[in-house]
DNA sequence: AATGAATGAGAGTTCATTCAT
DNA sequence: TATGAATGAACTCTCATTCAT
């Protein structure tokens, strides 16, 4: 991590990681990857050894990253329910710009999270996320905005799936509904009905 | 359809369901699928003529049977809050029930939807229950308890999003906050949770 | 065994026995054997699972094959010296004939005998050469024209030694000699010396 | 040659020699090698250019030691039976205490010796032990304890298969006669009887 | 309706070797 | 003298699919 990394490396990596997210880590191809990263096929050996330990390095990086993401959040100084509603919208807006994280958590759990629970390096970090919503809420409950009783990781859970599944799901979604949820009208217009949603739950 | 299929062809079906939920459609073995259902693998050649479309079967079927449950629903008596928590129960129940429609879902949308874009019996049948989720708005709206301007689809979205999130990632969050969210308590929390909340935001 | 094996099946055996033989296991190719047999290369999987299976088959063939030929030995009769030397003779020919069981045998060696070590098919069946050596050794020792306390096993290993590094080493041999052994009169007067060694050994 | 090599050559040569002779050729693996000797690998393509050049080496290294061991012996001076059973002592106990040159042998045998016939430096060096056996037989001729006759290169052979076939197919022999033939015992025993029948075959 | 035999295309991976320093 | 990075060729094996009955 201190040294820098051969570039061939990171463009491996980041190949892996769209490729993996579009098509999952058995209908990925390794040397789809590799010609992606503009690098020889075996070179993915070289660094990484096998396609499923490239598969999981590119997971960690990815989780690697939302986290650097959520720990630049600021938000102490803001009044709860402002912070909350900010939250909330980060949470929303990660996910509109990151399909590749989409598509990885997907595939993960379709299969069980296998890869998430065995790395360590995952396991480890802890969501800065998760402990801003936390100490939002703690905020709000002493400000007298917020209800008592609120459990953060089921308000994580909740606030994270209802953005997950319309990104996750927009196209099966927009297809039996017949409306385009790609229109940027669509998703702002369910940004502010999440965050109008998640808000009301924790309203005294 | 209407004529009862032969007994190995809905056993290749239900095979074919959990197998597919499990791997995706990639991930999926046809050798697999075969043994589980207990026939020869050219038969399921001589049903469905390919992995495809055994795929697309097996899709076809699980968005059926879902239907077919939300059209049982009869809320039209009781009081529009009562009718509402009721169909986000449902809706909850649903996913905990199962886990081979979720799995299903997850690999169709980590592809883009393909399948379910292309299938007209998908598309042709309209949601029993997204049907429902508006008329039952608008009977609260009438009756004085639910705010005006709530888009049904928004809404049905955002809740199914909340418990589709917590069963497809629960192994994935899980793990990474150490919580067994697979407790039976654990679920009723989170569903309380989720009615909570999707019933919150309607209020005026 | 006891139905006929498809044809596609021995030929593939037969194939990998001499490919085995010539190359080993690690420089046998899968599809050279494929092509020998004149079958399509997948079908070796189809009937043997991996190139080790294949090779193991091979292996225990060639042993079902030397101790067939070995029981139709019958040399109860023959006076004990006459009988010895027949078995020292056959012991010859047999590895003269049959290039591809040295092969097989010089490998197996080379590895540390694990294939034989592990399969029940050769190690299950007694060698029926050894038991006639000991039951002739005993007519012999009875006779008064051999020495008493002369270990089978041991006889079995010397004669099969000389036999078999004639064979085996054949062309080193010649090589550093310079002396061409591949001439049937080097042959046979190897084999003179053999049979005449062996029983020198004997004698009382 | 005559220079003190860099020990970093040496150290791989040693390492090869044991790698191929448990390996073979083809199943030799460089990589395996370099890591042996505690070089990188390409040193020893700086050094010998290819691996099969190496082999060579290795196979030449292992030759001349054996020839400057041989050369050591000294046994014009004793009785002609006795150092007859010097001689077949010696090439006896060389096996013993050799696995690698068995093992080299094994394979250098099972690939038709290509590399021993066309290594110079192999076939230019005569076999100091045949030269032996052959002037201790003509003592043994002419102090008429030893029959007419013999080749000395047959008599070598023979010797010489007695005792390599025991330790190269010792393992594949004790398999398939339940015996353990690595006992100090079980090979001191061996040994006598190996020496009892080759001089046997001598006497007049 | 049902099956064992057989195949073609392509996937992941290994491995000796070379490049560049 | 020594090495980390990179590559091309080839190999084993998988898998959906078809043939023939």
């Amino acid at each position: 991590m201190s040294l820098p990394k051969p570039a061939a490396q990171s463009a491996i990596l980041s190949a892996a990681r769209t490729e993996f997210a579009q098509k999952g880590l058995a209908g990925a191809r390794v040397a789809e990857i590799a010609e992606r990263a503009g690098v020889n096929k075996q070179l993915l050996y070289y660094y990484f050894g096998s396609k499923d330990q490239l598969y999981r390095a590119a997971l960690e990086d990815v989780y690697a990253e939302i986290r650097a993401m959520e720990r630049k959040l600021e938000l102490d100084q803001s009044p709860p329910e402002e912070a909350m509603a900010a939250l909330v919208g980060f949470s929303f807006d990660y996910l509109a710009q990151h399909p590749d994280f989409i598509g990885l958590l997907n595939h993960e759990n379709a299969h069980g999270a296998q890869h998430v629970r065995t790395s360590p390096a995952i396991r480890r970090t802890n969501s800065p996320l998760v402990e801003l919503i936390a100490s939002t809420l703690r905020r709000g409950v002493r400000a007298g905005v917020f209800r008592k009783g609120i459990d953060p990781i089921e308000l994580y859970i909740s606030v994270a799936g209802m953005s997950y599944f319309f990104f996750s799901n927009r196209l099966t979604l927009a297809s039996i509904f017949d409306r385009d949820l790609a229109r940027p009208e669509a998703i702002d217009s369910y940004r502010r009905h999440v965050i109008a949603t998640a808000l009301a739950g924790l309203r005294r």
